[in-house]
DNA sequence: CGATCTACCTGATGGC
DNA sequence: TGCCATCAGGTAGATC
């Protein structure tokens, strides 16, 4: 689900509402959302930590505990962070909960169960979570020339979509994301990175950082089936800004051809015939 | 190396 | 009403 707007809106969010919090108890019920490590190992690296700063790689938020060691989340498709109170009543798919001293409550709800929650030793990440290591430029966090990205793209031979998505490339862009880029810089989907000609790479750059920051602004993109929202339940709304995705049949608001849809890489991926090339 | 599948899950939606 | 197929923001791994 969330992509790198909708996991900043959290990271934001989590910093404002927990940064000095001290964890009273963990609780873990949820089957799968510990994969690395065991869930009494999570729960007695947290218990008793102070939440220092929230950061975020990518789709990874990063909480800094005042151990030196990295609360690590990872949404994937469906997981929610939410904060709450000890006594409101949990929704289903409630997988794990966060007692802090001062009595709020942060709980990680993920129904399709993708999602996962570990802690790690910032010095051992490229041992322990190599995942978290390799990713590649974060586009609203890492500075970068846009020659450097030129060399970047130039030098793969990559669909752009698959570029776009690939983490180890750029981190933090997916589904949504990569389409809305694509079509800000008049770019197919399909088109082989390494035949983009100079002018079309820096659009492809400013492309990028533009759709970012205006989604992150708008605290991401909510569907239709509200599956994300922020640490307080309300959803984003740069879902009103799309010009692409999920506007399958509706007229582009460039040109005013039609939008239309395909499958690639067994996802839905929308795009203008007309003024994408 | 890149392209294409599959799998991991629950839940919403639409056709019949 | 039910039943079945399809689809959903991500990613890793197998295969060719």
């Amino acid at each position: 689900m969330p992509e790198l707007p909708e996991v900043e809106t959290v990271r934001r969010d989590l910093d404002r509402e927990f940064a000095g919090k001290k964890v009273k108890s963990v609780q873990v019920t949820g089957v799968r959302s510990v994969r690395r490590g065991t869930k009494a190992q999570l729960a007695k690296r947290l218990a008793g930590r102070t939440f220092k700063t929230a950061k975020r790689k990518g789709k990874y938020i990063i909480v800094v505990l005042d151990s030196g060691e990295w609360f690590v989340i990872h949404l994937r498709m469906s997981g929610q962070l939410l904060k709450s109170t000890p006594k409101a009543p949990k929704p289903k798919h409630t997988h794990v909960v966060i007692d802090f001293t001062q009595g709020s409550q942060l709980r990680f709800v993920d129904p399709r169960t993708f999602g996962e929650v570990f802690v790690v030793d910032p010095a051992k990440l490229a041992e322990e979570a190599p995942d978290l290591a390799e990713l590649g430029w974060d586009p609203l966090d890492d500075p970068m020339l846009w020659v450097d990205f030129a060399r970047m793209v130039l030098s793969r031979r990559q669909q752009l979509k698959a570029l776009l998505t690939d983490q180890h490339v750029i981190a933090g862009l997916g589904n949504i994301y990569s389409d809305e880029v694509l079509h800000a810089a008049g770019l197919r989907y399909d088109r082989q990175s390494n035949t983009l000609t100079v002018q079309e790479v820096r659009r492809l750059f400013r492309a990028i950082l533009e759709v970012v920051h205006e989604a992150v602004a708008a605290r991401g993109s909510s569907l239709a089936d509200e599956q994300y929202v922020d640490l307080h339940g309300r959803p984003g709304s740069y879902q009103e800004h799309h010009q692409v995705y999920g506007r399958e049949g509706k007229a582009c608001l460039r040109c005013r051809a039609t939008i239309e849809r395909t499958k690639w890489g067994g996802r839905s991926t929308f795009y203008c015939p007309s003024c994408q090339v």
